[in-house]
DNA sequence: ACCTGAACACCGTTCAAGT
DNA sequence: ACCTGAACACCGTTCAAGT
């Protein structure tokens, strides 16, 4: 019944040595399962099988080590596909993989998502969700070479930037308001109503009680795909003008 | 060249009377100076001339404070204009109204944006920035009372959500790097280059430089406007089919 | 070289006690 | 009714000391 009780990376016994890398992979897991805020230096340190002290030793404290995770996952973005896959030859294809790229983050980790999305980048003109140098870099060059100039790059780098961040942080939060547990303010009272898991007053709301199954009932995937077909047109029609 | 040189909120001499309310303007005023994470429980309560633990007869905790912070906050949002200016009778114009109105709210509170961008909502079907049930109930009604579907309208919700949430949070991030102090790691052993305020190496990718005074260089009003007009475009087509 | 023990200066929060 | 003092169980972080 104590918070001991998840289960640290690596068993009782032997266990690797300590490295930046290891470090900031085993965070990333315990984040993903608790939320970012309840991660401890002291809770890390025992993950890892060590005294929380130890950690200073490879990482400059708690922003340097959530500076490193949103580093490490934003690095794990693959601008171009891989060996197997053919690299997208028109940059409409080339930004569908990277918008794919990008949500496959945001699913994966939808509690770290908002850490990436609001901590500041290392220079004002980086933008999230792409803000780090390697993907930007990687990113601009992607546009180039499939015919953009830079100024329409450039511009795309944000329109695109801020569609990203705009999409997949609510999708994040829905994802994550399930695995990541807000304390409940506790006694109301009369607990006399049972109203399942979800309990809100919506007596003063009439049209809202009206909206709500038509709020809630929509498909995540099919409406990605249609805002990024309208971003990608609205792109072609200002290429062409 | 202590910590308590932040001016408190009221002078030394007489205090107006706790309330839910107060606290939560001075918390605010002190978030939009220092950002969220700075804010204690304890320098709240000096900030309004109290030892921190009465702020707890008026705030359950600060994850409530938190909480009422961003309810206080989102709900200053105004979805059809006041007495003078009249309402837009039509849904384009009362969609731009919104989303200055809103807009107006992440520039005013840089520092508190994302918070207000980040916090799960009392439901899933809620979606920052529009996260109150009041704004939400007011807003679709709106939609409807100018011609729309029920199905259109919450479509719409979602849409212009993710619009807000993209555009404004990048926006404010960019107001919110200079008032936010984020603590330099320091020593780097020789420091010999003095470049200017921004301190990045971008030798090892060039063509970022090339494209840095590009990406700085851009009209944040102008390319709102053409996002939102591009989306209300986008709606327009969607409604006419 | 890498980790630990003990300590420091903070947190949020509780609760009995004051007025 | 509202606020305070003192205390509790935590934090992040430092630094001399161990191995």
């Amino acid at each position: 019944m104590e918070n001991d009780e998840l289960a640290p990376h690596q068993p009782t016994s032997r266990r690797q040595p300590l490295s930046r890398d290891l470090i900031l992979r085993v965070a990333i897991d315990l984040m993903d399962r608790q939320g970012v805020q309840q991660l401890t230096m002291r809770q890390l340190g025992q993950a890892l099988g060590v005294e929380a002290m130890a950690l200073y030793h490879h990482v400059n404290g708690r922003e340097d080590l959530l500076e490193g995770v949103v580093d490490l996952l934003v690095n794990e973005i693959r601008i171009e596909p891989g060996a197997p896959t053919p690299a997208p030859d028109g940059w409409q294809g080339l930004l569908q993989w990277v918008a794919h790229s990008v949500r496959d983050l945001a699913v994966q980790h939808p509690n770290i998502f908002p850490l990436i999305a609001t901590r500041h980048p290392a220079a004002p003109w980086l933008r999230p969700p792409l803000r780090s140098l390697r993907v930007v870099d990687e990113f601009l060059q992607a546009l180039v070479a499939r015919g953009f100039t830079r100024a329409q790059a450039a511009r795309t780098y944000r329109v695109f930037t801020s569609f990203l961040l705009g999409h997949l942080l609510l999708e994040s939060a829905t994802l994550g308001a399930e695995t990541s547990p807000v304390e409940e303010p506790l006694d109301e009272g009369d607990a006399d109503v049972p109203n399942q898991d979800e309990e809100l007053d919506l007596k003063e709301f009439p049209t809202l009680a009206e909206f709500r199954p038509l709020l809630q009932a929509h498909d995540t995937d099919q409406e990605f795909e249609q805002a990024l077909e309208a971003l990608l047109n609205r792109l072609d029609l200002e290429m062409s003008q």
